[in-house]
DNA sequence: GTGCTGACTGCAG
DNA sequence: ACTGCAGCCAGCA
């Protein structure tokens, strides 16, 4: 049984529209544990279980794709950001911050 | 039950 | 500007 929380990040993550990207810390502060990204890191560690989910469209703050290392093949993560339009360039998403799907002001608004 | 680690972030040096 | 440390929550040894 995992917690509620885990659920309720899987759910924001599903609602990251195609060709955008966004950040543990805002999922993190959307559910009200801006400190605790990590743990969104870790619910996303277990989005395996959900292949539905795009764990591919999180990424850091800064818009690297630290995760790239946990996907089947870390051509999988940049391969499927690129599929969807979002330029990756040295594992790190091109005009982040313009691309960047923020659920504290899409979702809230 | 206690301790470490982890796909992060922010503040301090 | 870059590097280092602390904090948060959950899972595993």
């Amino acid at each position: 049984m995992k917690s509620d929380f885990f659920k309720d990040v899987y759910d924001v993550v599903k609602l990251i529209p195609k060709g955008r990207v966004t950040s543990y810390g805002a999922i993190a502060k959307y559910l009200g544990i801006a400190r605790s990204a990590r743990v969104v890191g870790w619910a996303m560690n277990n989005s395996h279980l959900d292949m539905t989910i795009p764990a591919h469209r999180v990424v850091n703050r800064n818009g690297l794709l630290t995760g790239k290392h946990h996907f089947s093949k870390e051509n999988s993560m940049i391969n499927l950001l690129l599929n969807e339009g979002v330029t990756v360039i040295d594992n790190k998403v091109v005009d982040f911050d313009e691309i960047f799907w923020n659920p504290l002001k899409e979702l809230e608004l």
